[in-house]
DNA sequence: GCTGCAATTAACTACCTAGTGAGTTAACCC
DNA sequence: GGGTTAACTCACTAGGTAGTTAATTGCAGC
């Protein structure tokens, strides 16, 4: 009785380093986007994959910092989209505008890392602070931002005295907020901040807000 | 050995029911808004007042049925503070401006309820959504919003087509953001958006935004 | 075909965690 | 001052949970 060699071997994995590891950030990232830090659980991870737990602390040494990997990985994919930003030859008005439904359509396609970074706030951010990689990594979006500021202000378009950072923490908090708020928003007001049908009007508002605020009468 | 009854009887909790209740309550709206659903622990909790795990289930039957009491109390002080709400005597651009400042202020005030509503957030709003006491109980905002939109819309001073639920939205994304984000964008953009010396900036920015968009040009 | 090592598997540990069974005690009422 | 009961204590269960030990296997290079 009980054996230990088990009577019957399956299969089992194929030997594949880089695809083991791929599965299991990719599939880190949703448990923990889903669940939580604490609520993820590894051997869950390891089991939709068809790996085991061993696997994970193999590659990875632990659950947090398999946590920060998912982070590194997921703040690595929008900067690289950051960096495909093209609106610099647009006027400045139209450039703002159309960074800020690019910002909006990231927001909206990614609920997954919205989710991450709302978890890692909950964590005051002390992966993102320990990490190497996301560290001060100055985002390219700030720099565009900056540009565009300036000749809207040369140009005298731009009436608010406003920097790159705040005028993208702006623009951030709505897109942020409709997607990260949703369900709450929902549950206590009766709308949905996602609804297909609302899309275009949510869009809208915001390039209006945006702009509304840099074109401003400021002496109210 | 080990005798039934302890040899020395520490001299016991004092009873009164209302008080740990009370207590139950307030400590797990901490450790549930520190460490999340998931990671807030009934012991733990239980351990801060000097009273058992066993008395919470008494009183609250479940962990999840706590954190739901916990949300239930929290949202029934935040409605509380709405109802006194007296900006009506002011024009309808001044009556905005200081609604949003007290959004703001309410925010800055209360990080764990913030927090609890980002927890929230990430479980899809079960709870609030199960809750018979916070269910679709109307924000007294909101009706505020909108008596102060429909009059500066007959003032003229108002040009966007916007609800005061959209309004609120947009108010409540930007001071949500500024909390709930602050460690993530601190740590990205080495800005402190909380930070007592800018806490004016902010506040100002806020305003200027909505009535930046209230009273801006809609046909850009 | 043999060997060395990276990749994988299985079994295990030690502790944690939500939830419970059952009895005990202090306050209140008469 | 005796009975009633809400409030409280203590010890326990059953299953989960991160992390580890150690053996095994497939593949690349020779």
């Amino acid at each position: 009785m009980t054996a230990v060699h088990p009577p019957a071997r399956t299969a089992g994995r194929q030997r594949d380093a880089a695809r083991t590891r791929a599965e299991i950030l990719k599939v880190a990232t949703e448990e923990f986007a889903r669940q939580g830090y604490t609520g993820a659980r590894v051997d869950e991870i390891a089991a939709r994959i068809h790996t085991t737990k061993r696997m994970i602390y193999y590659y990875f040494g632990s659950k947090e910092q398999l946590f920060t990997a998912v982070l590194e990985h997921a703040y690595a994919g929008i900067r690289q989209q950051e960096q495909q930003l093209d609106v610099e030859h647009l006027d400045p008005a139209a450039a703002i505008r159309r960074l800020a439904e690019l910002t909006f359509d990231h927001h909206e396609a990614h609920p997954d890392f919205i989710r991450l970074v709302s978890i890692e706030n909950i964590h005051e951010a002390e992966h993102i602070t320990a990490s190497e990689s996301i560290g001060r990594l100055n985002s390219p979006a700030i720099e565009v931002i900056g540009r565009i500021l300036d000749e809207g202000r040369a140009q005298g378009v731009f009436t608010a005295d406003v920097d790159a950072v705040d005028l993208h923490a702006m623009i951030s908090s709505f897109c942020f907020f409709r997607v990260a708020n949703r369900h709450t928003f929902g549950a206590l007001f009766a709308r949905d901040l996602t609804a297909a049908d609302r899309r275009e009007h949510y869009r809208t508002m915001l390039g209006d807000m945006v702009l509304g605020y840099l074109t401003g009468d400021h002496s109210r």
